[in-house]
DNA sequence: CGACGTGCCTACTCGCCCGTAGGATGTCCG
DNA sequence: CGGACATCCTACGGGCGAGTAGGCACGTCG
């Protein structure tokens, strides 16, 4: 007895057909589970496929290999990340609350979706150039944004205001990150405002020489 | 081609008998190289063997298999990394020193032996748990050691604290690697300094609350 | 001189997993 | 009804690379 599964995410009944695009949709969600749970390598089509409730070929007429898949979804999380960086930034002309939306935007992106993040952040394919170039790229973006904004207020040259927006969005990736794995030991938004003002503290008023 | 810069002596005179221990070093060496350049999945066995002038079968000689032998380096890298990073902030009593010693450890760490940061920053093998946990326990060590002379300043918690030093300690990992690939658009010291300044209006003084 | 140990080699097995060939089973329309 | 079209299936091919079997060369010591 075989109901009819409209809309419901994540049901592995193997014998519903499916209209592509929503069967495209389904795959893209299994293999991002069985990605980040995995990593590239030790994530199998096989198992991809079965989580989906379907079989391989199925998998192979939506996307023409495995590298395809997983850049598809790479692509996803890096702009998001780079989107929610941009609104945060844009989202204030004062530069201390910007600083605070950035940190925010890093803990809700690390917050998001399972663990996403792990596709942009500990990426086990960075040795394949458009792996590299994409993941490089997002944090490149972010830190552009960045020190374009500390570029104005400091008058450092293009190339120190770079290395100190690496440096700040370096930060707060690596603190999100950590911070999520802890969960439990400081609330989210004191996490933030810790993280916000450490990063503040120190770009504020910046001085142009020693 | 990449430069073939090498430690121990270039060539492969397929035919030269080494003792046990010299055998071992420039495996371990040739090995270095071919992790470094393609990561672990995509460096064979065969090429490291090739590169250090042997067969495999040597390579298995000396080494139970290939995870045993990527551990080996990464112990390696990661101790190296840790101890720098201690040793830099026990050589001064003054914090504000003391920051500047950890960037400077930190930038020392990225330039030396051609890439090897690489192993303990973008190791592709993370997904497995005992390279997870020494990537892990590294940053936690470091950042541990940090967040102790926090604590004792500011007066945070131990949790906050910890979340400090993980972010400072981020930030330098991610500023040293980002010089290091753009080497030629600010002199070593100078992002050094740079760097630390910008850690140390955040920290110094730190509040204790909003 | 021959027996033994050490260092090294060539050449193979074997498992894993990506990608595919070819066939079955609905659904829609004339 | 019957054919066209889509969706999905059960297999299999084939490459790649870790790890191994078994043998050759060279020295050394009784």
């Amino acid at each position: 007895m075989e109901t009819r599964v409209t809309a419901t995410p994540d049901a592995k009944p193997r014998g519903t057909r499916l209209p592509r695009l929503a069967r495209r949709r389904q795959l893209l969600s299994a293999a991002q589970e069985v990605f980040v749970e995995n990593g590239y390598h030790a994530a199998a089509m096989d198992e991809i496929a079965d989580r989906a409730g379907v079989s391989k070929p199925v998998l192979y007429q939506h996307f023409p290999g495995k590298l395809e898949l997983y850049l598809a979804l790479l692509d996803l999380h890096v702009d998001d990340m780079v989107n929610r960086c941009r609104d945060a930034l844009a989202s204030t002309n004062e530069n201390k609350l910007r600083v605070q939306a950035t940190f925010q935007a890093f803990f809700d992106f690390v917050s998001t979706q399972g663990e996403a993040f792990r596709l942009v952040f500990e990426s086990d394919l960075r040795n394949v150039a458009p792996v590299r170039q994409r993941v490089e790229r997002s944090l490149r973006e972010c830190a552009e944004m960045v020190s374009a904004l500390i570029q104005e207020d400091t008058g450092c040259t293009s190339d120190e205001a770079h290395l100190l927006g690496v440096g700040l969005v370096g930060m707060a990736e690596v603190s999100a990150r950590y911070w999520v794995t802890t969960h439990g030991s400081i609330p989210k938004d004191a996490a933030e405002q810790m993280m916000a003002r450490l990063a503040w503290r120190g770009i504020s008023g910046f001085p142009r020489t020693a």
